[in-house]
DNA sequence: AGCTGTGAACATATTCACAGCC
DNA sequence: GGCTGTGAATATGTTCACAGCT
């Protein structure tokens, strides 16, 4: 299927690749029904979305691992690493400087700022704090497309103002506020309340949601949207 | 509009509350509009996600924040509190652990549990971190319900399966995992490596994706679902 | 006049069912 | 025989457009 990955699409490609990655050494092969069990998607599903990349399964068989791994990876673009920056050091902030899933799922930290005179000059990780306006010349330096915002609420719109204007086109926000920014600029957010609140509403009532948070839905057990 | 409301409008009712929480303190009164411009969707959508809700617009005026706002706290059934326990305390358990917006969002962190027995007796917050076999009495005695899971992906489904054993229903799975779980477990994940992923996707190209993780779209920006 | 509430139109996403190939 | 690829059917979600209330 030429064109256009659907948006409920892109939001799997990630959790196959991860299962993917997961898989005993033993094979080479998988089948839409095996991913299909593994992810907690229906086969149809997976073939479904599979068939919009430049597609690689052979029929009576199932997908050779390595190409399919290789072309999901080039279709989001992990193909090469992304230099990515953390705006906002708080205990979010360093976690997310510290936590290691970042490294083999293509993305490098490579600087770590905040606005706070104090914390500046302090380690997180490996990195240096340093103050937000050193932004602008690394993100020229070191060629970064890439923020992650884990400020307080009340700063998150500065810092990401100052994040578009130096000229990073995607932010993915850990900040409680949805963000305003120009047309060009990409958000995700995430928010750890919200998610738990909508974990909340199932769990009062026995409703049928689904696991992935982007999208995906869930065949067998109780997975929530 | 009587019964079921839609997935995607419950994973937009945690957005509204929080921008409706953000409000200047003089305004008794929101209009779909208004609302929708701060939450970054259309008008349209607000008002058919609020006619899912025991209806509380005014014709001519808007919404009333006092009576929205409780209203959809009490169909998120976050009318009360509820404990919550951290399964698993790396970076990120113990980030969450001290993140301060559970509190005000519904949720209180009761107990914090690992496998190691190296971390068992420290302090995450104002927490002892305690083993994993303290769960099933604490749950009993606190009415837990739902759990974090920040474990590593190696132990994540044992923790869970613990976790579901010992009787709670729901869980905030940030282990990069699909779990297995019992039909009437709700699992909710969130994947960083995953989202800076899709990120990764739309940044490439210039697309049209939309800001909240869950579901919803974005008007006017790029925001990526 | 202004804003809500909602049916109807449209758009997107999922699932089925089966033809086509190995 | 087994598994992919995909059109067609269904289900879910969004947006429009306007009637109805205040």
């Amino acid at each position: 299927m030429r064109h256009a990955i659907p948006r409920a699409t892109v939001a799997r490609l990630p959790i196959y690749l991860q299962c993917l990655n997961m898989l005993p050494p033993g094979a080479s092969v998988i089948s839409s029904d095996a991913l299909a069990e593994i992810a907690r998607v229906k086969p149809s599903q997976v073939r479904k979305d599979l068939s919009y990349l430049s597609t690689t399964g052979v029929r009576g068989v199932g997908y050779e691992l390595n190409d399919l791994t290789t072309e999901i990876r080039s279709v989001l673009g992990i193909d090469h690493e992304w230099s990515v920056v953390i705006v906002g050091v708080g205990n979010l902030g360093s976690a997310l400087a510290n936590y290691k899933g970042f490294a083999g799922a293509g993305f490098s930290i490579v600087g770590i700022y905040d606005r706070d005179p104090a914390k500046i000059g302090q380690r997180a990780n490996s990195h240096l704090i340093k103050p937000l306006s050193a932004l602008e010349s690394d993100v020229d330096d070191l060629g970064v497309s890439l923020a992650i915002l884990a400020t307080h609420a009340h700063g998150a719109q500065e810092a990401a103002d100052e994040i578009c204007r130096v000229g990073i086109r995607s932010i993915l926000n850990f900040a409680p506020t949805m963000l305003r920014v120009p047309e060009e600029v990409a958000v995700r957010k995430v928010d750890l309340a919200t998610e738990l609140q909508i974990l909340s509403f199932y769990s009062q009532k026995q409703a049928v949601p689904d696991q992935a948070s982007g999208t995906g839905h869930q065949a067998s057990a109780r997975h929530v949207s």
